[in-house]
DNA sequence: TACAATATTGTCCCAAAGGGCAATCGTCCT
DNA sequence: AGGACGATTGCCCTTTGGGACAATATTGTA
C-alpha cells in the first residue's frame, strides 16, 4: 500500500561486492545486509561488466587481486566507460604502490583483509557521501554535455568567443562575419543551453572547460 | 658574461629534503644534485617553516617519521598556508592507511626506503611536470583571491548576485537599495578585479567558488 | 528535385549595462 | 572637527544585447 517513494538520495543503497572468493562475498554481503544495505554479488570483474547496473545511489567493494580482470583494471575499464561509483578496494594482499595507485585513480578507500565491520561500514558511508556530493554535479555535466553536442559547427564557434567574454561585434569580426549573425547564433546558443543570462552561459562553459580540457588533476 | 635569464619552468628546480636522519639527508641529497636539482635540507618540519621558502619551481621529499612535527602534519600545515609544493613522501616503515591518507591529501607519491634512484628520480620530474601544470593556475588563483579581499561587505553581496546573472533591477529588490547604487558596486567590483566583462567575472567567480567551497575531491 | 538544416543579414524597438559628474549620509579614526 | 571610506542615489547619454518579423543563400540528403 505504502506507494510512497523515497527520494533518490534516500533510497537503500546498493552495494556491489565484486570478489573471487566465495568465503569473502558471502561475509561481506552478511555484513552489509545487516547494516540495512541492498547487496550484489559478484565473483569476478566480468561479471559486473556483464551485468552492468545503473548507476543508483551505492558504492563498489572490489577485491584486487581476482583471476582474470583484476581490480584496478575493473577500475580502468568503468572509468573509461564513465560508470563511476565509488570504488573501495578490499585486498589480502595490499601494497603501498598498489594502493597509491589505486586512490590516485580515483579510488574512495583501500582496505586490507580482513576489515573490521566499522572500519568496512565506515568506507562504506563515506563513499555514500561521496556518492551524493557528485551524484547533482554529474547529472548536470551530462546534460550541458548534451547541448553542446546539439550545437552547430558554427554556434560552437560563437559559444567559445562568446563565453570569453567578446562583444558581438568583435566575434563579427574574428568570424569574418556581421554583427547581427552572431547575435543569431548567441540566441539559438542560449536556447540550446536553456539559459537566459550570459552569466549561466559562462558558468556551464567553465564546467564543460574542466572536463573537456586535459588535466583534471 | 652569458646574462641570459632562462624562463622560469626552465629554472633548476629545487628540491627539500626534510628527513631527521642526516644519513638520509646527505644520501638523497647527493643524488638530487648529481641528477642537476638543487637541493635544500631540512633536518625537521619546524626548519622548514622557519624558512619558509618562496615557492619555486621545485618539490619537497619529506619523511613520514620525524621527532616534533611528522610528515603527514607538515603536509597539512602547508596546505592550511596555502603554500603548494608537490609532496613525494618518502618512509621506511610505511603502511598502507597512512599512503592513502597522504595521497588522498594530495602528495603526488609516496615511496619506501630506500627508493632506488630511478623511482626517486620519476618521481621527482612527475612532481615537476605536475609543478608546471598547477603553478600558473595558483598563481592567478591568489591574484583572485587577493582582488576579492579588496571587495567591501557590500561588493561581496553583489558580486555573488551578479555572476549568477541577475538583473541589476533584481539585485536592487534582492538588497533592498536601488538600481542605481548597484550599478555603482558592479563598476567597483569590475574594476577591483580589474576585468571588463561579465563573462570574465563569472569565470574568476568559478574559479573561486572551488577554492570557497568545501569539497574540492 | 524538394525539403531540412545551417548560415547569413536587414530593420526596428526596447531593455540593460557602462560610465561621467555630482551629491548626501553615516561611521570610524585621527 | 575634519578626513577617509563605504553606501547610497540622481540625471543623462552611449553602447550593447535581446527579440520580433522577415528574407536569402548554401548544402546535404531523402
Amino acid at each position: 500500500m505504502a506507494k510512497g517513494q523515497l527520494r533518490m538520495s534516500s533510497e537503500v543503497p546498493l552495494i556491489h561486492i565484486v570478489d573471487d572468493d566465495e568465503t569473502v562475498r558471502s561475509a561481506v554481503g552478511r555484513m552489509m545486509r545487516a547494516a540495512g544495505y541492498q547487496v550484489s554479488l559478484h565473483e569476478s570483474a566480468n561479471q559486473l561488466l556483464d551485468s552492468l547496473p545503473a548507476p543508483s545511489r551505492g558504492c563498489i567493494l572490489l577485491d584486487v587481486r581476482m583471476p582474470g580482470i583484476n581490480g584496478p583494471q575493473l577500475q580502468e575499464l568503468l572509468d573509461k566507460k564513465g560508470f563511476s561509483l565509488p570504488i573501495i578496494f578490499l585486498t589480502g594482499h595490499g601494497d603501498i604502490p598498489t594502493s597509491v595507485h589505486a586512490i590516485k585513480a580515483g579510488a574512495e578507500d583501500f582496505l586490507s583483509k580482513p576489515a573490521s565491520k566499522e572500519i568496512l561500514l565506515e568506507a562504506v558511508e563515506r563513499a555514500l557521501r561521496h556518492y551524493d556530493k557528485t551524484h547533482e554535479r554529474n547529472i548536470r555535466l551530462s546534460e550541458y554535455r548534451e547541448c553542446y553536442n546539439a550545437l552547430t559547427p558554427r554556434e560552437r564557434q560563437v559559444f567559445a568567443i562568446v563565453v570569453r567574454g567578446r562583444l558581438n561585434k568583435q566575434i563579427a569580426y574574428e568570424l569574418g562575419t556581421s554583427e547581427r549573425t552572431i547575435k543569431s547564433h548567441r540566441h539559438n546558443i542560449m536556447q540550446k543551453f536553456k539559459v537566459k543570462s550570459l552569466a549561466e552561459l559562462v558558468s556551464i562553459a567553465e564546467h564543460l572547460g574542466r572536463v573537456t580540457e586535459p588535466g583534471s588533476h
